[in-house]
RNA sequence: GCUGGCGUAGCUCAAUCGGUAGAGCAGCUGAUUUGUAAUCAGCCGGUUGAGGGUUCGACUCCCUCCGCUAGCUCCA
C-alpha cells in the first residue's frame, strides 16, 4: 500500500507504485486534464513517473509559477523541433526558460529571417494539433554523447561530454524529435499553444564571445491565449511609455549622433524636473545629516592605481590623457576623490560618522552594443554618498540609509521594494571575522525596518558585502536603482584612519550608497512610470494660463506672475488660436493644471481650472489657485490625479 | 565589439517591375478674436545616412563604411 499525501494534507492511497498522472487523476478529472507536472517530495518530475513509495505530490497545472516555466521549456523543444524538420542542417544547441518566455540556440548556416520564424510558428502549431507524446527515456552518458554525434549533432554531444561519465542522462523525446534535457516536461505537445516567437538576435556559444555565434530564437509562451494576449498588450503598453520617444515628444533630452553615444543632452524642459529632483535629493540629504562636495571630473592616473581602479576596473574606464608628460583618468567613479577629502586632515573618532554627498558626474566606458537611451550611458551623475564610520556605527548607518532610500523613492511613487542581500563570495579582502559582523549588522538593519529579503550568497564583491533594493513601476516592471555597499578595501589602499577615544589610530569603514542611482536612468524610469504625466510637484511646465482672446491678455500675465511669485512654473498662452486648439496642446505636453481666462473670468478676478485628466474643477478666484496648486506642489503627491 | 533589423523633409510615414522624390504634422507669412483636445490660405523645407559600383536611368540592385535598434548570464 503506497500513501500519497497532498497539498492540503489529504491522503490517497493506491495497491501499486502510482504515476502522477494516476495521482492526478484520483483527485479530479478536470486536474487530471489540466495537469503539467507533478512535485514528488519538492522534486520536479514529469506526469509519468511512478511514484515507488509514500510521498507528498503536488500536481501542478499553468497556474503555478512552476508549470509555467515548464510549459516555456517545453515550447522550447517544441520550437526546436519545428526547426529541425524545416531546416534539417540547423543543429540544437540549448534551449531554457526565460523571463516570460523561452529561447532556443540553434548552429545554422545562415541567421533565420521573420519569414522562418513565421514558418516554424506554424509547424509549431501543427505539432500541437498532432499531440505528440512526450517521453522521457534515460541513457548513459557515453551512449548519448555518441548517439548525438551519429545525429550530427556536435554541440549536444560537447554539451554531455562536460557531464559527469558516471551519471545516467535523460532524453527527451516527441515524434522524430529527440533532445537532451533534464527535464521535467509537458506530458504531450497538444498542452502546448498560446505561444509567439518574437525575434531571432545572434548569441554567443556558452555566452562567450570568443565563441562562435550561434542564431537565438526568441519566444514567449503562456498558459492560455489570455494570459498571452495580456503580455502582448503589456509590451505595447511598455513601449507606449518607452522614455526615448516621449523624452523627444515632451523635448527632455536627446542623444546627439556628432558629440558620440552615451552622452546625454538635458534639454530646458528635462533640466527642470532634474533641478527638482537635485533639489529635493539635496533638502533630504541634509535633514539627514549630509555635507555635500563638490570634486574634479578627472585626476592623475597615479591616484586609480592607489584605488585600484586600473587593476579591477580598467575595462570600464576610458583611456587616460597626457596633460604635462602626466596621464590623467577622466573619473568612472567619485569615491577616490571623498577619500582623499577625508585625508586631507587627521580625523577624530568624534567626528564619526562623516556622510559626504555629490551628485557626482562619472564616465564609463560601455560597449557601443549596450547603449541604449538613458538607461546605459557613457556618462551620467551618480546620487553618491559615502559614509566612514566606526563599525559599531554601521548597524545604525545602514538603517538611516534605508530609512532615506524609503522616503525619497517613496515620494516619486514606488511603494514597493525588494530588497537583497549579498553576502561574502569566494575571493574577497577582509578577515572573515569582520564580514561576519558586517553582514550580521546589514541583515539586522533590514530587519529592524520590518523589511523582507532575499539573501544572495556569494553574490558581495570582493571588497564587502551589500544591500541592492528594486523598486517596482507603474505597470509592474522592477529596477534596481539603489546600492549600499560595505567597503574593507579602499580604506585599507588609501591608509585612512581615524584616531581613537584610546588616542590609537583606527581603520574607518567606508560605506558607498545611491539612491537613485544614475540620475539619467532614475529619470528614464520617472519618465516612464508616469508615462510623461510627471505629478505636479515635478512637472517642467506646472500650469498653463490660456486666454479666449487677446483682450484677456493683461488678466492671463498677471495670475501667470502670481503663480510665478510664489516659485511655481507657469507659462501663459496669449496667442491668437482658438481655446480648443490651445488646450490640446498643452494637455499634449501634459501640463497639469490648465487655467482658462475669457472676460467673465477678467472681470471677476477668477479663473476656470482645468486638470490634466479633462476634468472641470470650476472657476475659482486667482488667489484660490495659487493657493491650490502651491499646496499640492508641496505636498510633493506622486499622484498625476488632481486634488479632488 | 559581434549577429539580425532599420536609416526618405525637424517629426510620423508614402513612392507599383529600376523611370521626374510625395503627404500630414511642425516651422514661416497672412487672414481669423474664437469658451474647454485640431479655423483657413499661401510659402519654405531633400546631395533619399556617407562613399563607391552596375545601368540609358538607382530611394529601389551590389559592395564598403557610419548611425540607430533588438539581442549577446540564466539547470544540458
Amino acid at each position: 500500500m503506497i500513501r500519497i499525501t497532498l497539498p492540503d494534507g489529504s491522503q490517497k492511497e493506491f495497491d501499486h507504485p502510482a504515476t502522477v498522472s494516476e495521482i492526478a487523476a484520483a483527485i479530479g478529472r478536470r486536474l487530471a486534464k489540466e495537469a503539467l507536472v507533478g512535485r514528488v517530495d519538492g522534486r520536479l518530475v514529469d506526469l509519468s513517473h511512478v511514484v515507488p513509495q509514500d510521498a507528498r505530490v503536488e500536481i501542478l497545472t499553468g497556474d503555478a509559477p512552476e508549470g509555467v516555466e515548464i510549459l516555456r521549456h517545453s515550447t522550447s523543444h517544441l520550437m526546436a523541433q519545428a526547426v529541425k524538420q524545416l531546416f534539417p542542417e540547423a543543429q540544437v544547441t540549448i534551449g531554457p526558460a526565460v523571463e516570460n518566455g523561452f529561447y532556443y540556440d540553434f548552429a545554422y548556416k545562415r541567421p533565420f529571417t521573420l519569414e522562418d520564424l513565421t514558418a516554424i510558428e506554424g509547424r509549431m502549431k501543427e505539432l500541437v494539433r498532432q499531440d505528440l507524446p512526450v517521453a522521457r527515456n534515460e541513457m548513459p552518458r557515453d551512449e548519448a554523447v555518441a548517439f548525438f554525434r551519429s545525429q550530427g549533432e556536435e554541440y549536444k554531444a560537447r554539451l554531455i561530454e562536460e557531464i559527469p561519465a558516471d551519471q545516467t542522462i535523460s532524453l527527451y523525446r516527441q515524434g522524430d524529435f529527440i533532445d537532451l534535457c533534464r527535464g521535467p516536461h509537458v506530458p504531450s505537445t497538444g498542452k502546448l499553444g498560446a505561444f509567439k516567437l518574437q525575434r531571432v538576435a545572434g548569441a554567443y556559444w556558452r555566452g562567450d564571445s570568443r565563441n562562435e555565434q550561434l542564431q537565438r530564437i526568441y519566444g514567449t509562451a503562456w498558459p492560455n491565449q489570455k494570459a498571452l494576449d495580456a503580455y502582448l498588450h503589456f509590451l505595447e503598453e511598455a513601449e507606449k511609455r518607452d522614455h526615448r520617444r516621449l523624452g523627444k515628444e515632451l523635448d527632455l533630452f536627446s542623444l546627439q549622433d556628432e558629440a558620440g553615444g552615451g552622452l546625454v543632452f538635458w534639454h530646458p524642459m528635462g533640466s527642470r524636473i532634474r533641478g527638482v529632483i537635485e533639489s529635493f535629493w539635496k533638502e533630504r540629504h541634509t535633514a539627514a545629516g549630509y555635507e555635500m562636495l563638490h570634486t574634479p571630473h578627472m585626476a592623475n592616473l597615479e591616484l586609480w592605481r592607489t584605488s585600484g581602479h586600473t587593476e579591477f576596473y580598467a575595462e570600464s574606464m576610458f583611456r587616460p590623457l597626457t596633460v604635462d608628460e602626466q596621464q590623467y583618468q577622466i573619473r568612472p567613479m567619485n569615491c577616490p576623490f571623498h577619500i582623499l577629502i577625508y585625508k586631507d586632515r587627521l580625523r577624530s573618532y568624534r567626528e564619526l560618522p562623516i556622510r559626504w554627498a555629490e551628485l557626482g558626474t562619472v564616465y564609463r566606458y560601455e560597449m557601443s552594443g549596450v547603449l541604449h537611451g538613458l538607461f546605459r550611458v557613457r556618462g551620467f551623475t551618480q546620487d553618491d554618498a559615502h559614509i566612514f564610520c566606526r563599525e559599531d556605527q554601521i548597524e545604525q548607518e545602514i538603517q538611516a540609509i534605508l530609512d532615506l532610500t524609503m522616503e525619497i523613492l517613496s515620494t516619486y511613487g514606488f511603494k514597493h521594494f525588494d530588497v537583497y542581500l549579498s553576502t561574502r563570495p569566494d575571493k574577497a579582502v577582509g578577515s572573515d571575522a569582520i564580514w561576519e559582523r558586517a553582514t550580521t549588522a546589514l541583515r539586522n538593519a533590514i530587519s529592524a525596518r520590518g523589511l523582507a529579503f532575499v539573501e544572495d550568497v556569494g553574490g558581495g564583491a570582493f571588497y564587502g558585502p551589500k544591500i541592492d533594493v528594486k523598486i517596482t513601476d507603474a505597470i509592474g516592471r522592477k529596477w534596481q536603482c539603489s546600492t549600499i555597499q560595505l567597503d574593507f578595501n579602499l580604506p585599507e589602499r588609501f591608509d585612512i584612519t581615524y584616531v581613537g577615544d584610546d588616542g590609537e589610530r583606527r581603520r574607518p569603514i567606508m560605506i558607498h550608497r545611491a539612491l537613485m542611482g544614475s540620475l539619467e536612468r532614475f529619470f528614464g524610469i520617472l519618465v516612464e512610470h508616469f508615462e510623461g504625466r510627471f505629478p505636479l510637484w515635478l512637472a517642467p511646465v506646472q500650469a498653463a494660463v490660456l486666454t479666449i482672446t487677446d483682450a484677456q491678455n493683461d488678466w492671463a500675465l498677471a495670475v501667470r506672475d502670481q503663480l510665478r511669485a510664489v516659485g511655481l512654473r507657469v507659462d501663459a498662452d496669449t496667442r491668437n488660436e482658438k481655446i480648443g486648439w490651445k488646450i490640446r496642446e498643452h494637455t499634449l505636453k501634459k501640463v497639469p493644471y490648465l487655467l482658462i481666462v475669457g472676460d467673465k473670468e477678467k472681470q471677476n478676478g477668477t479663473v476656470s481650472l482645468r486638470a490634466r485628466s479633462g476634468q472641470d474643477l470650476g472657476v475659482i478666484s486667482a488667489a484660490e489657485a495659487v493657493e491650490r496648486l502651491l499646496t499640492e506642489s508641496r505636498a510633493r503627491r506622486a499622484s498625476d490625479q488632481p486634488t479632488p
